[in-house]
Parts: structure tokens; C-alpha cells; sequence
DNA sequence: AACCACACGC
DNA sequence: GACGTACGTGTGGTTA
């Protein structure tokens, strides 16, 4: 069996973490980002690379045997937080727990650790991965060792094998040496030599092989500048280089038979892990430690026939449905348990007890769920209606904090303490083995789950009260599950032999490209692979290279539109890749997913899944169903309403992200300009380009756009500079001027940056959280990164809390009305309905009227709306 | 099965 | 001194 050393740079990993991940304080304050990162990169690393044998290297002291040929080395760093010095000791007990040898060197850095032991190791034939973050390591990689740099956070790597260094640079591992000792590297304060940056090292290696060499002949160099630079600095230039090299003979007393990896001891690492607060990565552990020590026997009744003794005003109650879909998902079996005890119900028993039944549909009895859409949906199906469900505790966490994503109800009891359930993983397997266990086991653990529910309810009750978001909870998200899951049970129609005609023109129009493609190439080759496409177009047909992505050329429409002129395949390729999509994602996704009996589908929307509190849609995705360009809206002539002479009606808010930003900034321009029903786009061009709306020219208008739409998805500079195809610098200077108009909106960026940084999460009007820890980050891109989330999601969420209340008054005002029309859809700020010619007058005054008041700000919100026999005519 | 590149909506 | 840049869903290709 081949032998495989990992060896990690213990230091920089550790940093990496650190200043990665957000400070986590675990229960008694200790800080713990940095052992949590060191954690996880273990993890993955002891899964993917499955070594035989691994050592984590450490720094030993302060000063090192290059102090001595430079004392300045490394001067100047600033000193390790201690928020992170406090953090060591966790490392290295860690590592103890998991059986991993750890070494450090007085005089020596870790790298010098790791060089020497893997050019031990290449000797003895072992293949070598190296762990760092520091780039320097790559001068080590070589065909047995490969080294792998941590690109952003812990565990996006970057793997340097000599090709990729030779592809990236155009330089051997080697060759690293030369370009540090010319470049210098300014975080190890290396000076290397003034003026000469990467492209220049590189330009000079490539020419002259070594440092050596290039000094040997600097005579021939170009450029008088570089010749002199060279001259002046050559003895700097040389010690650069010798501080640079990594010391691969360094006097270690370990041998690589010491390092032997024998696996972790679990039980040390369970106790560890809980110490830390680790709760999460519990479970990642061998199962049977964790499962068995923590769960004791729970006891429970199984019913076979239901009276109602077992239930009582409150009860936790979990239906179980194993498939992702609940519409038409079988049942798996219930669980209740409440103050007369814990009660498993097998699928049968219940369905068939009118007492069953009686009680699911009693609103005073109160029941605790685990998602309660999921679980009324498919209720429904068997002819209940669930109600009472008062307390969803999938959503009461996702009110809590958005950006957590448990991917079911043990890990939601994990986070807030309570160790007593599996996760359904655990139970039902994953992928093809996902199956119903026998049912002792399928018993217990839904009794379990129903058992935490209760516990849970009063633990995120209070937290809900604490944080003022009960509100929020009880009287928007909560009812609109019940909106929700009428929508989704509803389904909307689809005209299948429409879509099948268009399927059949697609299909054909496809095979006329594809030849027309296949001539102008000149051979045959799968267009949609954008490999193959790269090779085809820029390697065979030579056009040219704008763009790599990590695997190769990239090919994607903005690349190919600047290549347009310049080639006839281009729009020929841009045509096929817009109708294939419309073929595969559209006409053969929804008649893939559509009910073959009733023609409708059915979409699950996602109401815990968004950081900012919008939904999503799923299975079919119906909130990106195309409209920008006709050829794609066409697909919307497909959707019909469910019943002879209804009417699709939509109704969408016009601009409500910029009315909302102009009641929370209180900008007095940006509040007048909607107070006076404006055109924001050309509004905002005015102010920018300081002319008058006259003067406005398209061209201004569509810059002023993409601005605004910037400040509504808080996109970066260099994301506008992308979609405005023009520098980064014009880009932010964009920006700039935009704030100089808005100077409401300026502030309110600001403050709002100060808050979040001061609380740790920003909120919307109707008081969702999201908490972002990334804004004290002293990385600079992650700070911005978070910046920009601050700014926006209170915009994007408070629209999303509008929308949401504005379904919610919806729904009850059709009810009061007893009108017939449905709600079908949301699409982020529309609304779609179906209905009855007759009701469609009375419509045209509620809906606007709804959803205009279903907020007050210091501006209207505006409802445009539209009527017709399809999808496609609602415009 | 997991990853990527790409494309659709807001 | 570089980092890598609204979000979410789904598809086909590629690789493991």
C-alpha cells in the first residue's frame, strides 16, 4: 500500500482560521474561531486525503537562524491577537485527542519542518500533501509532494502541483526562490529589490533561469532602470533569496515512521468538542460514540388504537415524510407527546381514527411542529386539515437567525443544547440507502423528535421575546405558511400541449444551429461543453483569450458577446445556448415535474431558507420562469389558469426596494421624487450627471439603473463595473456621485455600518435579524463583503416583510369578500393570481389597495397590475 | 455523487 | 500584496 504524509504549517493554518471566521465564544467566553477552523480543516483533510501518516509543524520561538542573516526578518508584523494566542493550547490538546504528532524546532520555522521532512519523504517513496497558507511552501512541490494554499477561509484550497505553478507563473517550484528574493515579500518584511514586482520577477526568470544566473549577466538586461535597480541592490536581492529558502536539512530527531496516523480517539474528542461548543461537528464524529453515550431509552407508547386520552393542549407533534418533496409523499408514521405521555402513531392507525383526524383539525389544541407547510401540505393529501399548528420550530430558528441553515430538527435541538435526537441522516441513511428503518427504531426516533419539540418551543419562545421578534414570528410568518401552503397545494395549470409544440420548434430550430455550428467549426463536438467549446473556439478557430475560469477558457455570454464581430459561430453558439436552456430548464423541467393527471405543478416555496427573509422556490422553480427576452417569456403562454374563463392576474410593486430605502434613510430628494411619482431611474441620472430631465439620454438612463440596482442588491464597484462593461474606477465613481446626490442615503449607509459593527446584526421594519459577524473582520474583502450585506439587507428584507404581510392581508381580504379568485404565486414583489372573469373588476381595486397598505412608510408604495387568459398576457 | 460553468429570475 | 466580490435554483458536462 502506498504511503501518504500530510504535513500542515500548524501556525498560518490556525491564522487562517482565525482571522476567517467571525470570534465564537463558546458557553464560558473562550474564544474558539480559530480551534473550530483548525477543526474542520482536519476533518476534511483526514477524509479526503486518508494519510498514513501526518504531523502538524509549529513556529518554536521568536527569533529563527534568518535573524542572524537578517534581523529585520519578519519585523514589523504586528503581534498575534490575543484572542488568538489563547486559542493554542486548544490546538495542540486537539490534536493530542486525535492522534496526530506535532513538532516544533528551536532556531527553525514550521516550514522548515515541513521541508525537511517532506524531502525525507520523497527518499522513502511516500506521496506528500503540505497544508499551509503561506505561498511560500510551494517552492516544495515536486511530482511527490503536493502543496496546498489555503485560497479563502480554511478550506477552499488551491493545489500547486509544478504544473500548476508552471501554468500560473511559468515558473519551476524552484523558480519560487528567485521571484521571492527579487519581489521580496512584505509580510516577512523580505525586501527583495525596489520596483520589482511579480511580473517583472517572472518576466527576468523566465529570461535568465535563476537569481544567479540573471546576476551573472546583468549586463544583457533591458531596460536602464531595472539594470540599475539590479546593480544597486544584488547583495540585498541574494540575502532575499536566502531568506526565502526553505531550510530542507534542518536538524530534526523525529523520523516519518513516528507519524504514523492511527486515528483519532473519539471519546476524548466527543468531550472535547462539547467543552468547546462544538455541537455541530458532533455528529461528524464515528457515530456510535456520540448516538450511543448521549441518548438514554426513551420511553414511549405505540398506539393502535387512538381515544383521546393521549392528547392535551399542548403537544408536540412531528409527521414524518422521508422524500425532499412532501406533494404526494407517502407518510411515515406520527409522533404526539404532550403532559399524558409520548405517543407513537403508525401511519395506519392515524389515518384511519376519526379521532386522529378531529384532533389535527382542532384549532384550540395546540401542536408544536417541525414545518408546518410541510406537514399541512401533506395532511391535506389524506383529506386533513391541519390546525393549531401555532409554533413552527423550523421557522421560529429561522426568525432567530436566517443565516443558520440546519438541515433538520436535530441539528436546530444541537444548536440550543439538547442532545436527545439523532439526526435523520443518522437514522434514514443518505442517498440510495435512505430507507425506513424497522419500526422500533422509526418509533423512537420520531418520538424523540416530537419530545424535543416541546422543549424547544419554550427555549425559542423566550429568545424570540428577547430579541422582539415574536411579533414578527406569530403574526407574519406563521400565518403565511398557511397562505403558502394553500399556494402550494393549489399548483398552478399548465397548457401541456403548448409546451409541447414549443418543445418540438425548440427542438427543431436547435438542429439547425447545431449544423450551422458544426459547419463553422469545421467537426462535430458537444456545444454545450464549455471545454469544448473552449477548444474549438479559441484553440482551432484562434480567437481571442479574455477570461480563464479555474478549469480552462471561459465561455460564458459576456465573454462571447465582445467575440461577436469577430467570428459567425459566436451568435450562432449564443442562440443555441439561450433555446437549449429554454428546452432543457424550461419545456423538459416542467413537464418533467408537472401532475400528468390534474396538468399542474405544484412548487415547494422555501420560507426558512434566504439570509435577507425572501423565499425561494423549488421543484419547479416558478420565481425565474423567463420574461426578459420574448423568445424566453413565450414559455409563460403555458400557464393557465385551472379553471374554464379565469384569468391569470398579476400585480407587482413598481420600485418598492427604493421606496424602502427612501423611508429608512428618510433621503428628503429620494422621498419627493417618489411622493411625485417620478421615474426613479431617470430621476436618479439627473441627479448624477447634474442635468436636466431633458437632457437625460438613454445612455444616462441605463447607467442610473445599474446604479440603483447596486444599492438594491449592494453589489460592489467592481460588480457595476461588470454589468455597466466599464472600468471599476468609473464604476465607484459612480457610486460616489450617487451618494453626493443622496446625501439621506449616504448617511444612512454609514449608520448603518456603525450599527451593525456596534450590535453585531442589522433588522428590518418588521424586525428580522441578520446577524453579520464578518464586519469587524480585518480582511478586507470580507469586511467589505459584509459591509455591503449591511447596507442591504434591511432593503431587500424589509420588501421581503411587505410582500409577505401584503399576501397575508391578501388572503384574508378574498376570504372576507368571499370572492373565488386564488393566490398562486409570489415572485419577490409580485403577486400572481387566477381568476373568475366576474371577479376581475372588484380585483382591480383590492389588490392595489392591499398591497399599498400593507405598510406605512414616508412614501406611497405603488401597485401596477394586469390582466389576461395566460401568464404571458399578465404584462 | 460532487463539482463546475453557465443561465434564468429578482 | 492579494484576496474576490447581491442571492437562489436548475441544467448538462466532467470527474471521482
Amino acid at each position: 500500500m502506498s504511503k501518504k504524509l500530510v504535513l500542515i504549517d500548524g501556525n498560518s493554518i490556525a491564522y487562517r482560521a482565525f482571522f476567517a471566521l467571525p470570534l465564537l465564544n463558546n458557553e464560558k467566553g473562550i474564544h474558539t474561531n480559530a480551534v473550530y477552523g483548525f477543526t474542520m480543516m482536519l476533518m476534511k483533510i483526514l477524509e479526503e486525503e486518508k494519510p498514513t501518516h501526518i504531523l502538524v509543524a509549529f513556529d518554536a520561538g521568536k527569533t529563527t537562524f534568518r535573524h542572524k542573516t537578517f534581523s529585520e526578518y519578519k519585523g514589523g508584523r504586528q503581534k498575534t491577537p490575543p484572542e488568538l494566542s489563547e486559542q493554542f493550547p486548544f490546538i495542540r490538546e486537539l490534536l493530542t485527542a486525535y492522534g496526530i504528532a506535532q513538532y516544533e524546532l528551536e532556531n527553525y520555522e514550521a516550514d522548515d519542518i515541513i521541508g525537511t521532512l517532506s524531502l525525507l519523504a520523497e527518499k522513502e517513496g511516500f506521496d506528500t500533501k503540505v497544508i499551509s497558507g503561506d505561498k511560500d511552501l510551494t517552492q516544495l512541490s515536486s511530482d511527490k509532494t503536493i502543496v496546498n494554499i489555503t485560497r479563502k477561509g480554511i478550506t477552499d484550497i488551491e493545489e500547486y502541483t509544478p504544473d500548476h505553478i508552471k501554468e500560473k507563473y511559468g515558473l519551476t517550484p524552484i523558480q519560487i526562490i528567485d521571484m521571492k528574493g527579487l519581489m521580496g515579500d512584505a509580510s516577512d518584511n523580505i525586501p527583495g529589490v525596489p520596483g520589482v514586482g511579480e511580473k517583472t520577477a517572472i518576466k527576468l526568470l523566465k529570461e535568465y533561469g535563476s537569481l544567479e544566473k540573471l546576476m551573472e549577466s546583468l549586463d544583457q538586461v533591458s531596460g536602464k532602470k531595472l539594470k540599475d535597480k539590479l546593480v544597486e541592490f544584488k547583495d540585498q536581492a541574494i540575502m532575499s533569496k536566502e531568506l526565502a529558502t526553505i531550510n530542507r536539512q534542518a536538524p530534526i530527531v523525529i523520523e516519518l515512521s513516528e507519524l504514523e496516523y492511527e486515528g483519532a480517539e473519539n471519546e476524548k474528542l466527543v468531550k472535547m468538542f462539547k467543552e468547546l461548543g462544538f455541537n455541530s461537528l458532533l455528529d461528524k464524529l464515528d457515530t456510535d460514540v456520540t448516538e450511543t453515550i448521549e441518548l438514554e431509552d426513551m420511553k414511549y407508547k405505540q398506539i393502535d388504537t387512538v381515544d383521546q386520552d393521549i392528547f392535551a393542549k399542548e403537544n408536540g407533534f412531528y409527521v414524518e415524510i422521508l422524500e425532499d418533496n412532501y406533494h404526494y409523499a407517502d407518510i411515515v408514521g406520527f409522533a404526539i407527546v404532550n403532559e399524558t405521555g409520548h405517543y407513537y402513531l403508525p401511519v395506519k392507525t392515524a389515518l384511519a381514527s376519526e379521532a386522529f383526524k378531529k384532533w389535527a383539525e382542532d384549532e384550540s389544541s395546540q401542536k408544536i411542529v417541525y414545518d408546518a407547510k410541510r406537514s399541512e401540505v401533506s395532511l391535506r393529501h389524506h383529506g386533513i386539515h391541519l390546525k393549531g399548528a401555532e409554533f413552527d420550530v423550523a421557522l421560529a430558528s429561522y426568525i432567530l437567525n436566517p443565516s443558520e441553515s440546519p438541515d433538520d430538527l436535530a441539528a436546530i435541538a444541537r444548536q440550543h443544547g439538547f442532545l436527545i435526537v439523532q439526526s435523520d441522516e443518522a437514522v434514514f441513511g443518505k442517498g440510495a440507502k435512505r430507507k425506513i428503518p424497522e419500526e422500533t427504531k422509526l418509533a423512537e426516533h420520531l418520538v424523540r423528535k416530537a419530545d424535543v419539540l416541546v422543549a424547544l418551543k419554550e427555549k425559542l419562545e423566550q429568545d424570540l421575546w428577547d430579541n422582539d421578534q415574536h411579533d414578527l414570528f406569530s403574526s407574519l410568518e406563521m400565518p403565511l405558511s398557511l397562505v403558502l401552503a394553500d399556494m402550494e397545494y393549489q399548483g398552478v395549470k399548465l397548457d401541456t400541449v403548448r409546451l409541447e409544440n414549443m418543445g418540438e420548434e425548440i427542438k427543431s430550430r436547435l438542429a439547425e444551429i447545431e449544423t450551422k455550428i458544426f459547419e463553422l467549426a469545421g467537426e462535430q463536438f458537444n456545444i454545450n461543453s464549455p471545454k469544448q467549446l473552449g477548444v474549438i473556439l479559441f484553440e482551432k478557430l484562434g480567437l481571442p483569450v479574455a477570461k480563464k475560469t479555474k478549469t480552462g477558457f471561459s465561455t460564458s455570454a459576456d465573454v462571447l458577446e465582445k467575440l461577436a464581430s469577430k467570428h459567425k459561430i459566436i451568435e450562432e453558439i449564443l442562440n443555441y445556448r439561450q433555446l437549449g436552456k429554454l428546452q432543457s430548464t424550461y419545456i423538459e423541467g416542467l413537464q418533467k415535474i408537472v401532475n400528468k393527471e390534474t396538468n399542474k405543478v405544484h412548487t415547494r416555496f422555501n420560507q426558512a431558507l434566504t439570509a435577507t427573509g425572501r423565499l425561494s422556490s423549488t421543484d419547479p422553480n416558478l420565481q425565474n420562469i423567463p420574461i426578459r427576452l420574448e423568445e424566453g417569456r413565450k414559455i409563460r403562454q403555458a400557464f393557465v389558469p385551472s379553471e374554464k374563463d379565469w384569468v391569470i392576474f398579476a400585480a407587482d410593486y413598481s420600485q418598492i426596494e427604493l421606496r424602502v430605502l427612501a423611508h429608512i434613510a428618510g433621503d428628503e430628494k429620494l422621498i419627493d421624487a417618489f411622493r411625485n411619482d417620478m421615474d426613479i431611474h431617470t430621476k436618479t441620472a439627473m441627479e448624477v450627471f447634474h442635468v436636466g430631465k431633458e437632457e437625460v439620454t438613454s445612455n444616462m438612463r441605463r447607467h442610473a439603473k445599474a446604479v440603483n440596482f447596486g444599492i438594491v442588491y449592494g453589489i460592489s464597484d467592481y460588480g457595476l463595473s461588470q454589468s455597466l462593461n466599464i472600468s471599476r474606477k468609473e464604476a465607484g465613481e459612480f457610486i460616489e456621485r450617487y451618494l453626493e446626490s443622496y446625501p439621506g442615503v449616504k448617511e444612512y449607509m454609514d449608520e448603518i455600518v456603525k450599527d451593525a459593527k456596534a450590535k453585531g446584526y442589522v433588522q428590518t421594519l418588521l424586525h428580522r435579524r441578520r446577524y453579520i459577524p464578518e464586519i469587524t473582520a480585518r480582511n478586507f474583502n470580507l469586511r467589505s463583503f459584509a459591509e455591503r450585506t449591511a447596507m442591504n439587507t434591511p432593503i431587500q428584507g424589509s420588501a421581503a416583510d411587505i410582500i409577505k404581510k401584503a399576501m397575508i392581508d391578501m388572503a384574508e381580504r378574498l376570504r372576507e369578500e368571499g370572492l373565488k379568485t386564488r393566490l398562486l404565486l409570489q415572485v419577490h414583489d409580485e403577486l400572481i393570481f387566477e381568476a373568475p372573469q366576474n371577479e376581475i373588476e372588484r380585483l382591480k381595486k383590492i389588490v392595489p389597495e392591499v398591497m399599498e397598505n400593507a405598510i406605512d412608510l414616508k412614501v406611497p408604495l405603488k401597485v401596477d397590475f394586469s390582466y389576461g387568459p395566460t401568464w404571458y398576457d399578465a404584462k
